[in-house]
RNA sequence: GUGAGCGUAGCUCAACAGGUUAGAGCACCGGAUUGUGGAUCCGGAGGUUGGGGGUUCGAAACCCCUCGUUCACCCCA
């Protein structure tokens, strides 16, 4: 290898990054909370492959989403098919569900996954080109109140992660029966005021009008207020679908804003939409968004089955759950010379068979060495084999924070570990 | 895709206004200490200053390109 070639290093793509062991854990402790949490309210875990046919999205997630339009990752494999790293869950469980006829199961059916997902974006603040999400979806259940049930159960899963300065915001953005009515309301308004607008919500014009709401500039908020609003113009149907919503919200208490500008940008949605957001994350401010879709099913070819779901970001999560530190018990077996070392190995493996966590050191390294390296691991425990003790078959067992060492047999010092004595 | 800021040791950062051999703390390794860790002291290793080109007697610093990163727009989880 040349001086050259030695320079450059190979390193994690662009938008993605390694999860080291400290950070790790905190993933484990909170995917593990996450699961009981599922579980608790009847989902159970779906799991799906992290790649799909590309028609699976263009479909489902839809042909004018930003998500298939650019930010997909798809490529061709070598029986010349082409497919797509999902960029969100919900085609490939609607996928799965027509597939295996699980709309025969007894209704509603709810399911829930965490595992990557993959968006070619530019990477800033709470984005990634591979992230995770928490997933969960209901299918069957047309009445209102379950739409309640899953914000009480998102915002109940981050009260018990202690995430603090959330906000619910709701929405409704109607059905197929209502849209295209407010849309076209919504076009005409805007073009009537279109040259006090910015350029860039001129071309939200034609592209998305909804998102004139969210424009920063002075002026386009003054006159993007006096537009009509979605939640005017819900059919019968939707109207009360929505007034239902938020009544059962009420009922558990959870104060929400109706934020009629609240949009999401997949094009499946109808009826109820909703994002929990921090102030803490930044720009990217949602922890997690979701809204029913009743069509999909449907337009996949398969019965007329409602859904609804959300989407949380694990990694916006993280970033506003407090690392807790998990009490230890670390054995580190230190030996000192050849037939101590053996001696430490069948220690070793007892302890190991006894479900206890340790270590043994290999080097043949002074004592004090062995220690000081025993409390750089963070050692709740040190046994001592040297020559007496094999003999004896008594070690010396020492506790690494309060310095106490006293010498026992093995099963004596098992005991003591498991914190039996 | 657009814009702005930033790239110096594993990490956090120094290096006046372009001037000797690019420094420090933490972390790492060794010693003081051959059967007792944390503290202290001593020592060691670790860098072509992200990469490439240019300006200059001289570049970590200035200019251009490129890559990476951060933040914002856009969009979303």
């Amino acid at each position: 290898m040349s001086r050259k070639e030695k320079k450059k290093q190979v390193a994690a793509i662009k938008g993605t990054k390694d999860i080291l062991p400290l950070e790790a854990r905190k993933w484990q402790q909170v995917e593990t909370l996450i699961k009981a949490y599922c579980e608790r309210y009847g989902y159970r875990e779906i799991r799906t492959p992290v790649f799909e046919s590309t028609e699976l999205f263009q479909k489902g997630t839809g042909e004018t989403s930003d998500i298939v339009m650019k930010e997909m990752y798809s490529f061709v494999d070598k029986g010349g098919r082409s497919l797509t790293l999902r960029p969100e869950y919900t085609p490939s469980i609607v996928r799965a569900i027509i597939e295996h006829r699980l709309y025969l199961q007894p209704q509603p059916m709810r399911y829930y996954y965490i595992g990557p997902m993959f968006r070619y974006d530019k990477p800033q603040k709470g984005r990634y080109r591979q992230f995770h999400q928490l997933d969960i979806e209901v299918f069957g259940e047309k009445d209102a109140a379950v739409d309640a049930e899953i914000v009480e159960m998102a915002s109940g899963l981050l009260s018990q992660l202690k995430v603090k300065g959330t906000d619910i915001l709701v929405n409704s953005v109607g059905c197929r029966k209502c849209r295209p009515g407010y849309h076209k309301e919504l076009r005409h308004q805007a073009e009537l005021a279109r040259d006090s607008l910015c350029s860039d919500c001129q071309r939200k014009m034609s592209t998305n009008p909804l998102r004139i709401f969210d424009c920063k500039e002075e002026s386009c908020r003054e006159i993007s207020q006096g537009f009509p609003k979605i939640t005017d113009f819900l059919c019968r149907e939707c109207d009360e679908h929505f007034k239902n919503f938020r009544s059962y919200l009420d009922l558990y208490g959870l104060k929400h804003k109706v934020e009629p500008r609240l949009v999401r940008g997949l094009d499946y949605y109808t009826k109820t939409t909703f994002e929990i957001v921090s102030t803490e994350l930044g720009a990217q401010d949602a922890i997690l968004g979701g809204g029913r879709y009743d069509d999909m099913i449907k337009d996949f070819g398969g019965p007329d089955v409602c859904g609804i779901g959300f989407a949380l970001g694990v990694e916006r999560l993280l970033s506003l759950v407090p690392q807790k530190k998990e009490p230890e018990n670390i054995v580190y077996l230190v030996c000192l010379g050849e037939e101590a070392k053996k001696e430490g190995m069948l220690l070793a493996q007892y302890l190991h068979k006894e479900n206890i966590e340790c270590l043994l050191e290999y080097k043949s390294r002074n004592l004090s060495k062995q220690m000081s390296r025993a409390n750089k691991i963070g050692a709740t425990w040190v046994l001592i084999i040297g020559e007496d003790e094999i003999k004896k078959k008594r070690f010396q067992l020492k506790n690494m924070a309060s310095g106490e060492q006293k010498e026992v047999a093995r099963e004596k010092a098992l005991n003591i570990i498991r914190g039996n004595i």
